[in-house]
DNA sequence: CTTTTACCTTGACCAAAATCAAATTTCGAC
DNA sequence: GTCGAAATTTGATTTTGGTCAAGGTAAAAG
């Protein structure tokens, strides 16, 4: 188990540049967890020993305030790693972690990490790399919550599952419309409603969770005016 | 003048773990810019070969939109650094930046930088923390925009220019209250009733850029009921 | 296969913020 | 100090999205 536990990992790209002696104790410390739905990984202000590489399936992050609200951070999937924020908190989780779709984790031992970081300065920066571009995402999603109309916002967030940029695409919903819409920061009904209005502004057919786009460009049209990126916009993928 | 130009450095927290060379190569390099209302360091897109530390003085980061809209990204001052973001997104700026209160820069080059990034690896995990925390601060925009409404979101901006946390404090705006408007994402017009409304409810009195708050207790109450953080929120502070 | 439950949609209504327009104040240049 | 431009405030109105309530639908449990 091990030798494939560290196959996975040496083909993880933020990891490129690790030593062996990571790739080892890594696997040799790593436990592979199944997730099912609803499932809590970690709490946020709790203490943190591991973080998470995600093999299968979408875990979202998010925070509760005083009143109840619920502060969606991000939704990721494969080929992503999560609680290693913890490690610029005092070890402390700054999010919530829950499962919202079934699949399977890697547990991964957060002082290893943070021992490669200490020691090895082309993986200091390759990470330094990565969460500027991740902190520079926000910015984006700053700009687009205050500039984009909510069917412009799902636009720009179905275009971040496509891996062209011309022509026709057929796009699942890896998750809830509920959970997309808190996501994009918008009530359900104001999501259901949205998506109604991008139907009739850009041709697209929604069936269910799956999407029907017959021509990306009107879809980019649409919603690209109020972003002050260029479609096709490098590093959105939405961590597909 | 390089004496006191590497003594300025030298005080900067971030670069407390960088390198005698650093700090006397950079100081050689450096050069002050005296800055007045207006000017524009940099634009967006353009390549870029320095980063600017702000001596004095106030500076907005923003992009603008194919349809004419601006996003002001941040608004920075004396002991922040600006620019240095374009060593992760291959040198080229990712905004462009704007002078909004006269004040004193010092140039420095983004290439020494980089090298002491490549180098000095307890330089680049300062820097990783400093980038993360960040990150941090942007999530809890996120939220904040979301969850909070036009006059918690001022309560909660004005909060971040105090230095204590409870009892009366005056609170002198820094730069225009069009800005402050904007960096909140909301118009010059929901920001000046906002501010109305903060007063009512709240007790503090404006008067021009001059606001008094009589009770800092009364605030955080009525601002953080929407926030996932907790008063004081550590490095929420408005770079003052 | 049916029942249950969670998810999604729709309608009616409401509240917040944006927009448009105009008045007023402030501040810097002369 | 006066003038003029820019910033700020205020009012009226519109738009957008949120809230509340009621159906409808589809996936999962029994």
């Amino acid at each position: 188990m091990c030798a494939t536990t560290e196959q996975e990992l040496r083909q993880y790209p933020l990891f490129r540049n690790c030593s062996d002696s990571f790739f080892t104790d890594m696997a040799n410390d790593a436990h592979v967890l199944k997730t099912s739905k609803g499932q809590v990984l970690f709490l946020h202000d709790d203490p943190a020993e591991r973080f998470y590489y995600i093999s299968s399936g979408w875990v979202k992050l998010f925070r509760e305030t005083l009143d109840g609200a619920q502060a969606v951070v991000d939704v990721f999937t494969r080929g992503n790693i999560i609680g290693e924020g913890a490690l610029f908190e005092d070890n402390i989780y700054p999010y919530t972690a829950e499962v919202v779709e079934a699949g399977s984790l890697m547990s991964l031992s957060l002082s290893i990490l943070n021992r490669e970081l200490q020691s090895n300065n082309q993986f200091t920066n390759d990470m330094l790399g990565f969460i500027a571009r991740n902190k520079r995402q926000k910015d984006k999603e700053i700009e687009h919550i205050s500039l984009q109309n909510a069917p412009q916002r799902i636009g720009c967030f179905l275009l971040g599952f496509l891996n062209k940029t011309e022509g026709g695409a057929t796009i699942h919903l890896p998750y809830d419309k509920t959970l997309v819409a808190s996501r994009l920061g918008m009530q359900p009904e104001t999501f259901s409603r949205a998506l109604g209005k991008l139907k009739v502004s850009t041709g697209i057919n929604v069936k269910g969770a799956t999407i029907e786009v017959s021509d990306i460009e009107t879809l980019v049209s649409f919603s690209c005016v109020a972003c002050s990126a260029e479609f096709p916009c490098k590093e959105l993928c939405s961590k597909c």
